[in-house]
DNA sequence: ACAAACTTTCATTTTTTTTTGAAAGTTTAA
DNA sequence: TTAAACTTTCAAAAAAAAATGAAAGTTTGT
């Protein structure tokens, strides 16, 4: 395999598992090309290598900038506008972790925060609901502030899990 | 907020949280209903409930089996089967850490080795591919193996790691 | 102020994913 | 063995998500 399929299947394979976690097909594709450029990218170079359109290209460059892991660069004479991600692994894990929880496990705990608080009358249906959503919300809840924890300790965070865990 | 409300409301969200990260929302419902039913259910309540046809409740149903995350159960006297969902929270997360390891990081970490392992030649570009590509398979598979680890605590991993992390 | 060199937006089109439903398959009871 | 009571399958339809591209917007140099 050479460089050129190497990069490509990179790039694909990035897709690919970014789909199978809700991320944007074409958005984990931009991210996997940038991550392994040694240079930052134009629009115009990413539109070329992906075979995508320039607005599609704009709005996803967009997004991953709005997640906080790929930076706009400015070149001293060229007008044009160039892009890098973030290169560094635990960064970008604390990153797309605190998004994740931010966007998407808040909202869904003030959910199950407001359906456990129902009060069950008598029925064991009911009861059941109340019982299961509160665990939930508790176990969520205590994810979240793992997660929290964890991304805390910024730097090399997954060695020192690994550490304290090993025993 | 009465009970219907807050159990529609519940399935709702549990549907769209499972959307935003790759599982196919009325899959993530289905789940999300048998989670917080005290009994058993028919598929045919199933339909009624989440309003699907009897083929889309058929297919999720047997992909939540997959995951082993639901079980069928059949009731004395009755001709037809019955579902349920695996209720202990940690035994869920375990068996989702597993499955999505199994199915989507190994494959991926396969890749990761295969693209690594091109012998770069002298341009730097080359050499940052590589380097990179072999730094993202190191914390990939550390993750990996942590979420393993973690994993075969099995009950109350999440205190534990609680525990451990607060010091 | 102008226009060239870019980027963003968004209505429309395309692609992908999910759902439907009817036919085929299976199981059980008589 | 037959038929009733179910479940599964899968081609086709529908829905949802993503991509296009041209017009609108912005910035910069002269």
């Amino acid at each position: 395999m050479d460089f050129k399929e190497a990069k490509n299947k990179f790039v694909q394979t990035w897709g690919a598992l970014g789909s199978q976690w809700g991320i944007n097909k074409t958005m984990a594709q931009i991210h996997a090309l940038l991550m392994v450029s040694s240079e930052a990218v134009s629009m115009e170079d990413i539109m070329e290598e992906l075979q995508i359109s320039r607005g599609n290209a704009s709005m996803n460059l967009r997004a991953l900038m709005d997640w906080g892991i790929v930076y706009k660069e400015y070149k001293a004479g060229e007008r044009r506008e160039f892009f890098t991600a973030e290169k560094d692994l635990d960064e970008l894990a604390v990153k797309i972790s605190r998004e994740r929880s931010k966007r998407e496990i808040k909202p869904a705990l003030k959910v199950l925060k407001e359906v456990s608080s129902i009060d069950a009358n008598a029925s064991a249906e009911e009861k059941h609901f109340v019982e299961q959503t509160s665990k939930l919300y508790d176990f969520v809840l205590k994810a979240d502030n793992v997660l929290d924890k964890i991304t805390e300790y910024k730097d090399n965070w997954l060695a020192q899990i690994l550490i304290k865990f090993m025993k």
